[in-house]
DNA sequence: ACCGAAACGAAAATATCTTTCACGAGTGAC
DNA sequence: GTCACTCGTGAAAGATATTTTCGTTTCGGT
């Protein structure tokens, strides 16, 4: 409206002659250049707003007066020397400079975890390191290994996917979803199941075979059977170079993260195994696009009964004490 | 102050209030979790508002409310959804998240994956969507309820998890993880087990109940069971006023992310529930250390020798019964 | 000690946010 | 098909927060 502080600095141009647009993350800086051109009052105002952003973004312009023993004039002229058209601009912008340092004091996460970590760092470190897993995962892909398997299994009569432990969960993850789009696939559990099912395979059929350390015995040995028998064999493993590879055509590789006491080699890898199997199914669901799409949609409608009706509503008026 | 429905749980204390604290740069994932649970103007509103965190936090509430061609009061509403106490709040936050991304990342909208990419843009895609998911699970983690549960499950005297197809997984993950540490765990998968289970539990048991939609019927009845036979009830789940957390002591929110026809939403609820089921695994691992430690390593131990044994025959054996 | 200018805060004035309330659209029951 | 009912919605009243005004206090100079 009205150039109302051109008042208080005076006919001095230095101050409010800046045209500087509200600045962002120069504050601290602005504070200390304009300090000297300050009252008392303002300086203290000046003072708590550069000395703790987040605590004074969360303060109206009453609290922020009482907390530097002034008033609230005071705090809007201070606002307005710092560049703002009000206290309330300068609290926007003292918010965002909050959220700058709050994610940029996140060099934390790189640490292992420890013991006494307290539960949010915890939190942000697995979320770190499972996304650190998935780049390395996707970076380190062939993505020609990858396109053969998915052709291989798109083109399969059948599909066994063999896994023990932690990896068996990824095994029986991609059948779920394999026979979500149409395709036949087993997960066997048990060694002795997977060995008995790896016989009845032959050409045409696909073998896949789910170990971190690649030399899990219980998990080579129904692969080794399907190879024999002339199924197509893939392997997803962290080690390409460990012997389940010898019975593979195609290898896909996971990555392997560092482990620690607190977070096994397990959460890394399956991580890693998942985001392969992810790929895979997507290919292949792309490849048979046509018959997989009705399949997924079938899917969809025949669980749609099952989950009650919706609309919890009753809660949505007000909570909050 | 009302908890009406409260009375079905017999007086304790029903979860649906979300005591989560504003929430800095959860918002985008926060906007997509309720949005199911909102009415067409709020979600016109929360739509301008995760589009243009800066413009909007620029604007007043009526300006927001003229922007959206909604009235003041349901600007209103939605912040109170989104988990502000009111819209300054919400402005506040967003300021903050304009600023964050002003300087760190940029927001990178990712394209649905299209049935012609070829298989590099798949794992690319796949990759950063699962980033993306983690990110936001990370941030929307209400650690508080995290640390509730993670006190309860170093407690149990057992623990039941349920869960039901791909949740399933997600709940023999944890299963399987917590018995390494000397834990006792369960993961029905059969939805009358779990029932028949869940009788057997009362008050220092754990019940934990696995679900995306939260309106799962055969895991919200186990879970029920559970709760009024006085155990510990949590659930993890994408939709926080669903009708599983009548039951659920402590809530534990996932991301939820847009789902595409060649990428559906059981992908990215599995990822964001691992992560969950993780952190509850570590936090556990923490508080038990003394006895986690010396289990775990007894499991790699027991485990090794499955792995040296490269020709098959010698660890699997043949004991025929 | 007196004068004047600047600093400062109390309170009025204004802008903004929050709550209340009534209307209308949609829905299920009969 | 109509009726009763609930739920979503916005207009306007009510409550807060911010900005402005203006008188008092403080301080330096003469």
């Amino acid at each position: 409206m009205k150039e109302t502080f051109a008042s208080a600095s005076g006919g001095r141009r230095a101050a409010g002659g800046t045209s500087a647009p509200p600045a962002p993350a120069a504050l601290a800086a602005k504070v200390r250049t304009l300090a000297p051109s300050m009252t008392r009052s303002m300086q203290r105002v000046a003072e708590a707003v550069a000395g703790d952003p987040a605590g004074c973004a969360a303060l109206t312009v009453t609290g922020l007066a009482e907390l530097t023993g002034t008033s609230e004039a005071t705090v809007v002229r201070t606002a307005r020397l710092l560049g703002y058209p009000g206290y309330r601009d300068l609290r926007l912008a003292l918010a965002g400079l909050a959220a700058q340092q709050q994610s940029g004091r996140a060099p934390a996460i790189t640490t292992d975890i420890a013991v006494d970590d307290p539960i949010a760092d915890v939190v942000a470190k697995l979320a770190y390191d499972e996304q650190q897993t998935l780049a390395d995962t996707a970076a380190g892909l062939d993505t020609v290994q990858l396109g053969a398997a998915v052709a291989a299994l798109a083109a399969a009569r059948r599909t066994d996917v063999y896994g023990i432990g932690a990896s068996n969960l990824v095994a029986q993850d991609l059948t779920q979803k394999m026979l979500r789009i149409g395709l036949i696939a087993h997960a066997p559990g048990d060694p002795h199941l997977a060995v008995t099912n790896a016989v009845q395979l032959r050409a045409g059929d696909v073998a896949l075979a789910i170990t971190h350390s690649g030399s899990t015995g219980d998990v080579i040995e129904p692969l080794r059977v399907a190879f024999e028998r002339g199924a197509t064999t893939i392997a997803i493993t962290g080690r390409p170079d460990s012997s389940v590879t010898q019975y593979a055509d195609h290898v896909l590789t996971t990555s392997t993260a560092r482990e620690s006491e607190l977070r096994p080699a397990a959460m890394s890898s399956r991580t890693s195994q998942l985001l392969v199997v992810d790929c895979l199914f997507v290919g292949v669901a792309q490849r048979i696009y046509e018959s997989a799409a009705p399949a997924l949609a079938a899917s969809y409608e025949a669980l749609a009964h099952r989950h009650g009706a919706l609309r919890a509503g009753a809660g949505a008026g007000d909570r909050r004490a």
